[in-house]
This record gives structure tokens, C-alpha cells and sequence, in this order.
DNA sequence: TTTAATTCCGACTAAAAGAGTAGGAATTAA
DNA sequence: TTAATTCCTACTCTTTTAGTCGGAATTAAA
């Protein structure tokens, strides 16, 4: 599985967008500042967000960005996905025409590790970017 | 959190152990070729697996592990936590004084991985070795 | 029209983790 | 005595993570 701090920062900075929305857009030297993540690696993330049309960007002095859907409608497994590009903890070969381990049949694993991957999706499939201010 | 294959392989060997039980016990060049799994890696695995008190060995010609548990005793989580340390997701500063992010505040997603946590270590609770050859 | 703030984009790098190898010592059944 | 086996430590190669860096393009405001 991928969990890492990318997909946690992307995380937090979407929720420091939802929670700190303003009237025009936020930018990333704010969001920055606030969460404590550098600027540089911001923007990396934010344009995984924005190729996954999560966020709206506007461009030059005062730019910045704001959220392409309300808080309401977006889940965290939107987020996991777009910066981390996929949320499997099933490491046995996929694409090989063989079972895992090379060998012809699945291992005795297989279908363990793929309930947990559909248990954990399940997690983030639920949680949507608004409940996450109430959890603090 | 830390799934890996060494947890995978761990799971996988003890599983093979509890299916393929016989008199005596089992070596580990019995399982690396079942399971397709390097001797040498086998090996370092068991050792964990042993000082976790999960298998007991005997030395020396016809040696080999057996389980040290019946398998419906030995929920999946010993297991992975035996080989992997710990299943934490939480990349927060752990021991810092300060918060996450070496803010003095927890940061807004720190609750969420506290409970996501909660959700996969859940999963492998429940799950005891015994369980995995039904799912096949 | 200039300047400063900002997004956009690709390339690069250092450190850590993952996955496994290698070599040999100790033990024990046959 | 020998072969099979666990035990144990150290090493190495590769991939991933977690960023940094430099500069181009855009735009609001002075």
C-alpha cells in the first residue's frame, strides 16, 4: 500500500483549503506557512490535485486555488488516489500472466490482501473532506 | 504502516505451516519451495516469528518449526506485527514534544491516520490464521 | 509599463526502506 | 562422521520517498 506523507500533506492541505476559504483564492505560499509543508513540495502535490480536478487554479499575483467541488462532495480516497495514484497493499505480481509468486496458482494470501485493500478503500471511500474538520 | 511483502511471506509460511502440519516438524526448505520464497529470507523471517513466541523450532537434521499455538489462536496481527514491528500509518513526529509537522498543535488530518490505524489493525484482529484456508 | 506574486513544469538529488544475499557457526538425527 | 537444518550478523542492490532547484509563464496592482 502507499500512505505517505504525500498523500497525507495533500490531505491537509485540502482540508486547510476547505477550512480557511475566503472570498477569492488561496495560495500556496499561505497554505504553506500554515501547515508547515514547503512551498515547493505544495506545488508538486497541487498539480496532481489540479490534473484530478480537485482544485481550481488561478494564476499570477493574488492567484491561488479553491476547491472545484464543495468540501461535501469530495472523499479522501479522491485524494489518496490522485497524488499517490493507487491505494494496494496486494503486492503479488499483477499483470504477470502466472499466479503470484510465479507460481500457478494465487498464494494462499491473495484474496486476504485483497479484502484488506477493499476494507481500507472502504475507509476513505466514506470519509469525505468536510467530516475531517469535525474530527478535531 | 508497513505491509510488505516480508509480512505477506510471513503469513503466507505460517499459513503453509498450519495446512501442511505433520508429525514432526516442518523445514524451511519445505516451504520456500510451496510457497516460492528464498531460503535465506524464509530464515530471517522465522526468527522473528520465533522470538515472537508465534512457531517453535528443533535444531539440527529433521528440524524445522511447528506452531507454537493451534492455528485458531494466532490472529493475523501477531504476525505482521511480529516481522514488521509495527502497523502504523501515522507518519506524525511520534516522539517530538512538539506536534505534528513541529507545529504545537496536532494537524488536522492527525485524528483521521489515528483512526485509519484503528480501522486496518481491526481488520487483522479479527482475522485469525485458521480463517485463511477458507478464504480459498 | 514595470514589478512582485504567483502558478506551472521538468529535472535533479539525498536519504531511507525494501528485498533479499552471503557466509559461516551451532546443533542434531541418521 | 556427515548431511540437514536452524541460528545469526552483516552486507548489498534497487526502489521509493521526500523533497530541492531553476526557471518559464501569467497576472494583479503600483
Amino acid at each position: 500500500m502507499k500512505l505517505t506523507n504525500k498523500g497525507r500533506y495533500a490531505v491537509m492541505a485540502m482540508a486547510d483549503l476547505a477550512s480557511n476559504a475566503k472570498d477569492g483564492p488561496i495560495s500556496l505560499t499561505e497554505i504553506s506557512i500554515r501547515q508547515n509543508i514547503s512551498l515547493a513540495y505544495l506545488e508538486q502535490i497541487f498539480l496532481k490535485l489540479k490534473n484530478n480536478k480537485l482544485v481550481k487554479s488561478s494564476r499570477g499575483a493574488n492567484g491561488g486555488y479553491v476547491l472545484e467541488k464543495p468540501a461535501s462532495e469530495i472523499k479522501l480516497s479522491n485524494i489518496i488516489f490522485a497524488v499517490d495514484e493507487e491505494v494496494k497493499t496486494l503486492n503479488c505480481k499483477k499483470n504477470s500472466k502466472k499466479g503470484c509468486n510465479n507460481k500457478t496458482t494465487k498464494c494462499i494470501t491473495h484474496n486476504l490482501w485483497d479484502q484488506l485493500d477493499q476494507h481500507i478503500n472502504g475507509f476513505f471511500e466514506k470519509v469525505k473532506l468536510q467530516d475531517l474538520t469535525k474530527l478535531n
